[in-house]
DNA sequence: TAATTATTATACAAATATAGTCTAATCATG
DNA sequence: CATGATTAGACTATATTTGTATAATAATTA
């Protein structure tokens, strides 16, 4: 496939497009609507993409590869393991302002967009960086041996849900300090020291 | 034409519909996704608005409906005459928070709707409205008698348009303080006491 | 400049989505 | 249990959208 990356056009398309979707959701949008407010012809847009479906998955595929960038980056850094997980969390919940309830709706709810398969997979992909993450940590000691990696994710989900209770989160100055909390909870327990 | 305003799904009808529309105007918006989203069925749907541009100009009669209301009983009020027009300048302002851009961008540029001849019919209404309110203030003595009353429509239109402009909002604590500058500059002009 | 390439506007048929109507079944409610 | 309100779903007629083909125009390069 030619590869159009530096076309202005291309990018122009994708630009637009990822606008309108983020607002309406991809079925709202029409391709001949994305085209006219990218300034690019149809016939244009059809030597880009076969079709809507593909060019959303072209914006989501560089969203999540974008995201993708960033945690390796992350795992690679000299930041001890605490700073990693910290900051891995609020990576998770910044990645969650990429996509609008709109956008979800559609990928999710869509079936002839056949986009939810997609996700899916790409979920896995992240999942599968993510297991590995904390394997090497287990591996270098930083985690008990006895924990269930499976249960880390699940727990990881847990925290990015609760950021989600408005409730919660006013109690805390920033999102970062209720994320050391649920760190530290899960490092140290709940229980006071003095009752260890 | 039956009156179903205490009819609960006919409120269900209108409210679903005015949040969809508010969002993504009413072109993107279709007949049945109001009718699953309120859990109205398509006959009962049809049984209260015989299509989607009925619909669409119930729900803006009621908004305008509602500011008409406001805004007379402001001008019957004890209020003194400084305040009544200050008030009056904060309800244009509040009037336009009550459409969002999609919406505003398919009653004028979607012809096939033929909202805009409806909303300039209301909108002419509503000059009526202040015409006879800035009127009523000249011949009581509020304004030079030689100020003409399109002159002060104008400006009023110009006032909230200046609202638009962030940096000077920004210079501001509130809306209010900028109306108050404004109305001082109609009133009294921008020169110096001292200078008069 | 001439040749080549990219882009556009327009028209169009086929596919898809939406509007609006009808009927029979179900649901409430006195 | 009878009556009116509401619903689900089928259905046709429109309207919209898609995707392709063509000829004309604009931009780029040799």
């Amino acid at each position: 496939m030619e590869d159009f990356k530096k076309n202005k056009k291309f990018q122009d398309t994708l630009k637009t497009a990822k606008e309108l979707f983020w607002k309406h959701g991809i079925k709202r949008v029409t391709i001949e609507e994305i085209c006219k407010e990218a300034g690019v012809s149809k016939m244009t847009f059809y030597k880009f993409f076969p079709n809507k479906t593909e060019l959303a998955k072209t914006i989501l595929e560089n969203l999540v590869q974008n995201s993708l960038l960033d945690f390796n980056e992350l795992v690679k850094s000299e930041l001890p393991f605490s700073q990693k997980l910290e900051k891995m969390f609020l990576m998770k919940i910044e990645g969650m302002n990429n996509f609008s309830m709109e956008l979800i709706n559609d990928i999710y709810t869509n079936p002839n967009l056949e986009l939810k398969e997609f996700m899916e997979q790409k979920k896995n992909e992240s999942i599968d960086l993510i297991t590995n993450f904390y394997r090497d940590a287990q591996n270098q000691g930083f985690i008990r041996k006895d924990v269930k990696i499976d249960f880390l994710l699940s727990y990881s989900d847990q925290i990015v849900k609760m950021m989600e209770n408005e409730n919660l989160m006013a109690q805390y100055n920033k999102p970062q300090d209720f994320i050391i909390e649920a760190m530290n909870a899960l490092f140290f327990g709940i229980v006071k020291k003095s009752d260890q």
